[in-house]
DNA sequence: CGATGTATTGAGTCGCATCAACCCTAGTGG
DNA sequence: CCACTAGGGTTGATGCGACTCAATACATCG
């Protein structure tokens, strides 16, 4: 199986230089010639919410950069089971040179635009760029970090402290983005459903439902509707994590 | 806190080219040239059995390659359990360029012998190399690849499940190493203790100890001593590994 | 308004952890 | 040569945390 052919847009950003993400993306520290080179090659691409990015065991046609939206990385047992590896976020790149099969599924679980490449073509770009290497061989020691990371987690914690390792993860990248409110309370929106958080921490639903409660009950986090958290006191969350996780510093 | 200084031995081979690992590991694409300029920072170094190659926190003074022996990456919660994120083989890289404090504890579960370099010099090579960042980034795929076909086993399998895909995974790759037994029966030793095990797949010794009892009663794995293994039929004890591993090609 | 997907809550079960005893092997010293 | 010890491994009894199954609440959309 492979990947249903994505809608092609119309260029979003015929000039890389407009493009939101063009400083974290892979062609980060391009220069000039190489980024019109690039620039030649993309198309963007949309996925709706739920649509498969790639399958595991299909061939890779596209490698890309998520531009907008949020896709997972998972991989599933025979019988259903299923473990999300990584939420590719925007700027994050979907594809490796050299890999014509993907090991994973890649599914969008928000509305995606990708900025795209036809793979050959980018391999071979790929191979002269002195910049495109470096990047990305960056970005895949930092994937590691997190796949490292999340191991920790998935081996050692229980499901109590997966849920506050989480939540604390999210909050202090959204804290980025967002202006804080005044005080040191920290606001945002829980980009996952229940089942999407359930198979990234390898936990069912019901119980991923259960300690959000139990949080909520005891004051560590406030919740409004399904997907709306506040945490009032961080440090009193990141004690409840098992003590591993620091917040990263901004790019 | 740092890694003591470990013992310098007067190099082991002199000449790169004999090498026992020189095509696989970092330098394996490097021309003669490059070679030489490797050659000449090189030093080697050996870790005694339980002794740390850097720990959490750390500032890291060389990077290198494993020659010899074994050694894990692993890092802990404050309570003490802990996680094996990885296993350190003959010929994979310790260290990466622009990391001066490592994130892991990296201990010698073996006698290691390193080809080491000073962080610095290296990362001075490395930059102007022209094959040392491709064969760095392979081998970071590689890893990233390992890491998450570790994570569906800690997330979703079960105990059983995951020895047996453990036992499967050590097996394909000493097929490779050790001639067959004439027949499809495949023979090997442990390279790790209980506890290392445990660590590895997030369970307790005494987990992994009744699981492996059990395999044995049911007759899936001949265990002979603690540490050496028959498998007298691999395809029946890949049926219980949840049916998502499949071993590799050699390389 | 019903219909469908998503989330919460409850009751009962099971798998793995915990605590504890015992075994086996290797190394030590009398 | 054998008692003694220490470390690693096995086996048993028990408890708890997360899963399973099931019912109910909530949300979104036609």
């Amino acid at each position: 199986m492979t990947a249903p052919r994505p809608t092609t847009l119309a260029p979003l950003y015929l000039d890389c230089g407009d493009c939101p993400i063009r400083k974290q993306a892979i062609c980060a520290r391009c220069q000039p010639d190489e980024l019109a080179e690039l620039n030649a090659i993309k198309s963007y691409h949309t996925y709706k919410k739920g649509e498969m990015i790639a399958y595991a065991g299909g061939e890779v046609r596209h490698v890309g950069t998520l531009v907008t939206g949020l896709a997972s990385i998972s991989q599933g047992l025979e019988d259903g089971r299923r473990q999300i590896m990584g939420i590719l976020l925007p700027s994050d790149f979907v594809g490796a040179p050299k890999r014509k099969i993907s090991q994973y599924d890649i599914q969008a679980s928000a509305e995606v635009i990708m900025c795209q490449f036809e793979r050959g073509a980018f391999e071979v770009l790929f191979e002269r760029s002195p910049d495109l290497g470096p990047r990305l061989l960056e970005m895949t020691m930092n994937e590691l970090d997190a796949a490292w990371q999340w191991m920790l987690l998935l081996g050692r914690k229980s499901a109590r402290e997966q849920i506050a390792t989480f939540l604390c993860m999210i909050a202090s990248k959204s804290k980025f983005l967002k202006p804080l409110t005044g005080n040191k309370a920290l606001v945002f929106d829980l980009p996952l459903s229940r089942e999407m958080l359930a198979d990234y921490l390898g936990l069912t639903i019901e119980t991923v439902s259960r300690q959000i409660s139990t949080l909520k009950n005891e004051g560590l986090i406030l919740v409004q509707g399904q997907r709306h958290i506040i945490i009032p006191d961080f440090s009193r969350l990141l004690r409840e994590t098992g003590r591993d996780y620091l917040p990263a510093a901004p790019d």
